[in-house]
Order: structure tokens, then sequence, then C-alpha cells
DNA sequence: GTTGATATATCGATGTCTAAAATATCAAAA
DNA sequence: TTTTGATATTTTAGACATCGATATATCAAC
């Protein structure tokens, strides 16, 4: 559909009369969307892999050594019943492996496998690509800034959601 | 889970070895994602009422004369299967109505009812509220920037996202 | 008028995602 | 020891969300 359409989009909910920040705050979750969208068609398209896998396994080659469900659960921010289902999807593709843990009989490490690390090589490379076109029309210092400002977003953002 | 964790998030998965323009994106994602975690709770806890339904009842607030579904659709950058999805359940609730186009027999109008703009008029209120709240960590500078940017971003995404 | 291309919406299959409940384990207090 | 409370995961039910296919309607050109 992101090809279907043209494409108005979440933004121009946004009327005159809102807050700036709210304003702000569609413009921001419109920018994400954008780009969400495009990696999530692009990986189906050219690799056949969902977001979410590829997420998954983003965190996997970060950590040779193998990750918990729960862990998983974390960094990725979302529910366990979540990861659960993602994971059986991979090892049923015999991209990653559940293996007991040896000191909690609760607990699982879920870890690429050879081939689900070799497969997440190649398509990190196009993904990396990806990113890098999408940002393209910056300049360095504009990049630059919005990553300060980003992390004062997170920490303030972070203030609030913590609480409770 | 946003609250029952403390929530490495996303941005994590960005080892020192990526490229900036990646661990930027990342960076984007977690603030979007622990934002709209935020609000989505929020909105379940205090409302009972979903995110994608508030933001199609939010586009519907802004255009009393009716949306066609795939008006909605492409303002809300979703499929219309799923704005289809959406809109039976709010119209199970009675909070929109769908009307027959009178220029087009193919299409609807969704609208919402009397009860549905009360209703949400409300949440809109407390929404806004909390979006201030979030962003009440930066200074006005800082937002007035961070809006810029954006702009920018969006800019550069749209050119790559839109070849077809 | 018929044809052919396009537009609108729905449906079915599949895959996230959440919240809540169920199961199992662990660790430490009573 | 037993019980209590916290932790780790799975399961379930329901809601989103995509894609591809389908049914129907419109419109332009012939």
């Amino acid at each position: 559909m992101s090809k279907k359409h043209a494409a108005t989009d979440t933004e121009t909910r946004a009327s005159s009369e809102h807050a700036p920040d709210l304003r702000l705050w569609l413009r921001t979750l419109a920018c994400t969307n954008l780009i969400e969208n495009h990696i999530r068609s692009r990986l189906r398209a050219e690799f056949g892999i969902t977001l979410p896998r590829f997420d998954l396994m983003a965190q996997l080659e970060r950590s040779p050594q193998g990750l918990k469900m729960g862990e998983l659960s974390k960094r990725m921010m979302v529910t366990g019943g979540n990861v659960t289902g993602i994971t059986d999807q991979l090892v049923a593709e015999k991209l990653v492996v559940r293996e007991d843990s040896p000191n909690d009989r609760r607990a699982y490490i879920v870890k690429l496998t050879p081939e689900g690390r070799r497969s997440f090589r190649k398509m990190a490379e196009a993904h990396e690509t990806w990113v890098v076109e999408l940002f393209a029309g910056m300049d360095e210092k504009q990049r630059s800034q919005l990553y300060d400002l980003l992390a004062a977003l997170k920490t303030s953002a972070t203030k609030v959601a913590a609480k409770k």
C-alpha cells in the first residue's frame, strides 16, 4: 500500500489549532512510519523476511553468546508472547535455535545458526544501504543535530514513561 | 510490558561499527516506540480504546463532511483492508457510521456519530496533555529545531520512498 | 453500447503485538 | 522443609496490519 497510494500522511491530522507539541509528535511519527514502511517492504521484496524477524536476528548478531527470551523481549521493547511467536518462526526456518540454559531450567538461550548468521549479514548490509539512502537528503550537520535532539527527546520521554 | 521491563531499547542494537546513519535511524525508532507505547497504554487504561481507532476518529474529527475509506487509508498510511477492519469495530461501537456516497456507488462515506464526536473530544484533550508531558524535558528552541530537522528528514525519505 | 483500464472496498490467509492467565522454576524466609 | 514471592516462559484471545485476490462500479475511448 505504501506503493499504491501517493500517501498523504499522518501529519495531516494536526490542524492549526493543535498545540505545537502535538504537531511535533505527529511529524515524528510520520517520519518513522515512512521509513519503517519502506524498509519493511524492501526486506520483504528482496529477502522474503519480515521486519520483526530481522530485528530479532539483529539482536542475536550482536550477542554471539545468545540471549534469553526475556532479554530479547526487553531489547526489542515488545512482549514476551510476541518474542515466542517470532522465535518459533525463525526456528522453523532454521535461522535460530533454542538451547536450554545451563543455569536456569526455566530459560532458553536463543542463538543464530551458522546459516542464520550468514543470511543476516547479507541482509544487514543491504539494510544499512537503504538507511543511508533515506537520510541522504540531509547534510552532515543536520544529521548530527538531529541525533543530539533525539537524545534529549528520549531522556524527556523516558522520564515520563518510566513512572509506573 | 513497557512497564514490566526497565527496557533497554531498540537503539542498543546499533553497535559501534555501524554507520552513523544507522544509529541515527535506530534512535529515531526508539523514541517513536517509547512514546507510542506510552500513549497506547494510557488510551487503553483510561479510555478503553486502541490507538488505531483513536487515529481513525482523529481523521474524521478533522473532516466533518466525512471521508471515503480510501481517503482514510491514504491519510493513515495503512492498507485499505486495515481500514475496513477498524471501521467495522467503530461501527459496532456506534462511534462512526458508513453512509453511501451520493456520487460514487463504489464508495462509502465514513462519519463520526454525535456520540463519537463527543467521546473523541474528551480523549483528544487528554491525549494532547500526554504529548506535552512527554516533550516537556526539551526547551522551546530544541523542539523548534527538531521540528525543522524532521521536515528535512521527511523530504529526504519521501524522495526515496516515493520511487515506486 | 461495449471494451478495457482504473478505482473502491471487502475478504481470506498469514503474521505481528498486547494483555492476561497458566505453568514452571528459583531463591530465600519462616 | 515448606511456603512464599519473584522470575521466565508459554499460551490464549483479541486486535491490528500486510498482501493478494475478488467483486463491483466508474470512466474514457472506441
